[in-house]
DNA sequence: GTCACTTTTTGCCATTTGGCAAATGATTTC
DNA sequence: GAAATCATTTGCCAAATGGCAAAAAGTGAC
């Protein structure tokens, strides 16, 4: 499994096989039954996840008590990396598992002492951490102006192998509309 | 000009009265009038843009040829810094300016000039962009699950000094809705 | 297979929002 | 100040979406 965090990461820059050693002697694996929490709204995120396998969600609660979904993250993403270094590293969204997962994580000393070690580490890090949050920003954004049936066509495009695999109440909170006005969609388009 | 620039980097880290000096040999500035672009989308952003004063939106075009307005930024925002760091620098969204504006601008290469004169220029760097673009996903990406009204509330408190200044119709297309709508929005509340 | 449980679909109607065009208001130009 | 232009509001009706509850379909345990 470290192997496959280790092909990630070099997708964005080399690394020696000093350095991979080293990374994984730092690395330890986590698993999450379906439904459990990765972190939860209100505390403080203490260390950097790296999703091997799995779905996990972002939520948070409005000021209605409603429980809305704001995104996804499938395998191969490092979850909420730039939340990390952020001054306040208090989440205000929740990460769940929606089908069981099998994470690398780090603690954020240890992900600090390999970015001394390594040089061009941070350069790397950088790299995700834009990509992942252009990417989300990028499917976020283009919803708002979208009609329902629109919305959910390109929740498909973006997320192709999630529509069979998670409740589709969270989609829909995903998409901002009502379960059955998504239930109504799906009939027509099929 | 030069000085607010300064202040406003100052907030992310410490510069030395050296520093300062080389930056501001490297800075120029730049006047857009209201209508004007900044950058145009399908071409690739060649340098990085320091809004002094003025307002510029996001926005591009749909698949209909609809022109959709995405953010608004006003000043002491560095423009799209992220994007010039990508691997890809082609836009696909055009920055114009709605007001007249003032900016400080560095050609890409001064700018990598910087950062390899200054130790730690890096670091600061990230830090704003990091805080750039988690504050658009915030913004853009609640938006989603409001209905019109709430919508056009964030957005008066998001960009409490932008309302009096911009035409509706921008506003309408950030928000989602149309012009019409917006108008009936704002009748029901003031 | 049956039961209990959860998820998804459907029907009915209310509400919100869109589409279009005309009217009003604001701004600029001469 | 009048004319032209642009921005905003309004009226009318249609279309999209929400709210609620019941029905149907799917799932897992025994």
């Amino acid at each position: 499994m470290i192997d496959q965090f280790i092909a990630y990461i070099s997708q964005f820059g080399n690394l020696t096989r000093q350095q991979i050693t080293l990374i994984a002697a730092k690395a330890s694996e986590l698993e999450l039954r379906k439904g459990e929490y990765y972190a939860e709204a209100g505390k403080v995120l203490k260390q950097v996840g790296f999703l091997a396998s799995g779905i996990v969600r972002i939520c948070y609660h409005d000021n209605k008590g409603e429980e809305i979904t704001r995104y996804f993250f499938n395998e191969n993403h490092l979850l909420f990396i730039w939340k990390l270094f952020e001054e306040d590293r208090t989440l205000s969204e929740c990460i769940q598992a929606i089908t069981d997962c099998k994470l690398i994580v780090f603690s954020r000393k240890d992900w600090m002492d390999i970015s001394n070690a390594i040089t061009g580490w941070d350069s790397i890090v950088q790299k995700i951490e834009r990509k992942n949050l252009t990417e989300v920003l990028d499917r976020r954004a283009t919803l708002v102006s979208e009609d329902a049936t629109t919305r959910y066509l390109k929740f498909l495009e973006n997320f192709p192998t999630l529509a069979n695999q998670i409740p589709l109440s969270y989609i829909a909170s995903y998409l901002g509309i009502t379960q059955s006005s998504l239930s109504r969609i799906r009939k027509n388009i099929c």
